[in-house]
DNA sequence: GCCGTTTTCGGCCCGACTGTTTTCAGTCG
């Protein structure tokens, strides 16, 4: 068993202890084990199994937590666990994604009328019988539908970084088949949406065939949609997402990928204009209308070229003005991931992250960085024991100091800093002005009218230790939406008020989103593309994310702030 | 259930919001 889902079941037995009221502290005990573990470097198994180890060297994991791992690890199951899962069904713990309800709701729920499905939620409250309960009302059947509705309508889809994750794990697999000349994925991964329906990989060669075979009999595999000659379906993994893996000739290959890659919106501009040219295109090339010969297929760049156009980047591919750029010779040069000196968000074991300043900057360093900035929380994020003005000052000194010694990369002392309702950095402005870079985010009420977030925002800007704007928009992809408010209002402040926007690459915000920086870059603004790390294994993780998003964004490197060499880096963040 | 230079018991994060409501439990961030 591997650790991701060791942490995964520790997680839900802690749902489950909370649906059964158990005490909150030892709740929290489990989900501090499960994310110790899920962020482990070795594998728990390996541990047990090693005659000299213990697990509960792993901080977090304790006499009891241990004991549960030995029986994870030989049954697949451990006691507690059972206990629980034979009081409750395990459907019961998808309710608590539902808005308006928490363990203790969903238990009353199960006690009187045992709802233990979505469905079922729903029917109680068309049928008016929630509010029926004791201190739950009217208000509430409304809430918790409407919330229904919006979980409904996010179900399906997937985060990009889980459908990079499968590609990752299914490509090397079916390369091993051998004979594949070239495998790879298309669609909606491919040009960097930020969720994905479902996967598509492309694959040539005179092993294409064999690799099919392979593909159904992927243990992850468990349910064979369909599989022909030319491609096969199946739903993968205990998520269920629908991956296609299609089998073609060589000479197709840049038609199927650019068949395959997408936006139907875009493909349809393409074909039009194929059509205009007297030519048509498909998913195995482009021909002649008149005599059917082909005129290309085996590259993409071959396709957009006999079509006019210079190769267009998947990730501009959304019907958006990308052909006429293309036509015009002005599509930008997008920044690259190469191109990234530094990373400006990034936590420590001071507040919620899990690694120390120096491994934070030993992990940047081997990535190549110039520098970075730590930015751990302020103080109104209690329950990531944000930052107070001492602590900050006292971390900008000891900063100052830790660059005396030279660690091969530059850190800036930065600072997360909550934006109060109001609108009110969360610390005071002489503590800030002692750090090097802050970052300002909204953590809080995330619910305020439109106009009310709006002032709030602009208020946050003028104060002017604020360098950047963190994950903008506030949104968890598939999970929470935007807050609501002006933002080209805001944005051309942020241009006047010189802050940078950030773009941030966790994979679970990719925020902002590439519609939206496409319009801040219109009206003047700069960007800053982070990582909003947690452990340094996300420093390398989430950029390639967030330089993606930036791509959708249309951006180029000199849009970006952390493209910039240090010292130019350095002159860029000096306060005026 | 975990942890520990205040160390084997007693603390562990906590304030704001909502409406279930008129004094506070449940939920959220």
């Amino acid at each position: 068993m591997e650790n991701r889902e060791i942490a995964r079941i520790l997680a839900e037995t802690a749902d489950l202890m909370e649906i059964a009221g158990e005490d909150g502290f030892r709740i929290r005990s489990y989900r501090n084990a499960a994310s110790a573990i899920e962020g482990y470097p070795e594998r728990v198994e390996d541990i047990l199994a090693g005659e000299d180890r213990k697990v509960t060297d792993i901080p977090g994991v304790g006499k009891s937590i241990a004991a549960h791992l030995g029986e994870l690890s030989r049954t697949g199951s451990f006691e507690k666990r059972d206990a629980l899962l034979a009081l409750y069904p395990p459907t019961l713990l998808e309710l608590l994604r539902i808005q308006g309800l928490g363990p203790k709701g969903i238990a009353l729920l199960y006690q009187h009328y045992k709802v233990a499905t979505i469905d079922e939620l729903e029917r109680i409250c068309k049928e008016q019988k929630l509010r029926e309960l004791p201190r739950m009302g009217a208000k509430l059947e409304e809430k918790v539908l409407k919330s229904i509705a919006q979980y409904r309508q996010r179900t399906g889809r997937f985060l990009l970084s889980f459908g990079k994750k499968v590609a990752d794990e299914l490509i090397p697999y079916l390369a091993e088949s051998g004979g594949l000349e070239q495998i790879a994925p298309a669609g909606s991964l491919r040009r960097g949406k930020d969720t994905i329906g479902d996967l598509d990989l492309l694959a040539t060669g005179p092993g294409a065939a064999a690799a099919l075979e392979r593909f159904v009999k992927h243990p992850k595999v468990h349910n064979v949609l369909g599989k022909g000659e030319n491609k096969a379906s199946v739903q993968y993994g205990l998520e269920g997402l629908q991956v296609d893996l299609r089998a073609l000739a060589g000479e197709s290959y840049g038609a199927a990928m650019q068949y395959f890659t997408g936006s139907k919106e875009h493909n349809i501009l393409v074909r039009s204009r194929a059509l205009k040219l007297g030519l048509t295109l498909n998913e195995y090339g482009l021909f002649r209308v008149d005599n059917e010969q082909r005129v290309a297929g085996e590259t993409e760049e071959q396709v957009y070229a006999a079509l006019g156009l210079a190769w267009i980047p998947p990730e501009l591919r959304e019907n958006s003005g990308e052909i006429e750029a293309a036509l015009e010779g002005r599509l930008p040069k997008l920044i690259d991931l190469a191109d990234i000196r530094g990373d400006l968000h990034m936590h420590t074991l001071e507040t919620d992250g899990r690694a120390t300043l120096e491994e934070m900057a030993e992990a940047a360093r081997a990535l190549g960085y110039q520098y970075i900035a730590i930015t751990d929380h302020s103080k109104a994020l209690a329950m990531a024991n944000g930052l107070d003005e001492k602590r900050a000052v006292d971390f900008a000194r000891q900063v100052r100091k830790i660059n005396q010694d030279g660690l091969g990369i530059r850190i800036f002392s930065g600072l997360e800093c909550d934006i109060r309702r109001d609108g009110a950095m969360d610390l005071a402005g002489d503590a800030l002005a002692e750090l090097d870079i802050v970052v300002a985010s909204v953590h809080s009420h995330m619910n305020l009218e439109p106009a009310e977030m709006t002032d709030r925002l602009m208020r946050a800007l003028e104060s002017p230790s604020v360098r950047v704007l963190g994950h903008p928009t506030g949104r968890l992809l598939l999970n929470r939406d935007p807050y609501p408010f002006d933002f080209e209002r805001v944005a051309a402040e942020a241009v006047r008020r010189n802050v940078y926007l950030e773009i941030n690459g966790s994979p679970e915000r990719l925020d902002l989103p590439g519609a939206m920086i496409r319009t801040a870059k219109a009206l003047g603004a700069k960007f800053a593309i982070n990582t909003d790390s947690h452990h340094p294994k996300h420093l390398g993780i989430n950029m390639p994310f967030g330089v993606i998003t930036a791509r959708r964004g249309w951006l180029e490197a000199r849009d970006v702030l952390n493209t910039l060499p240090l010292a130019e880096f350095e002159k860029a963040i000096r306060k005026s």
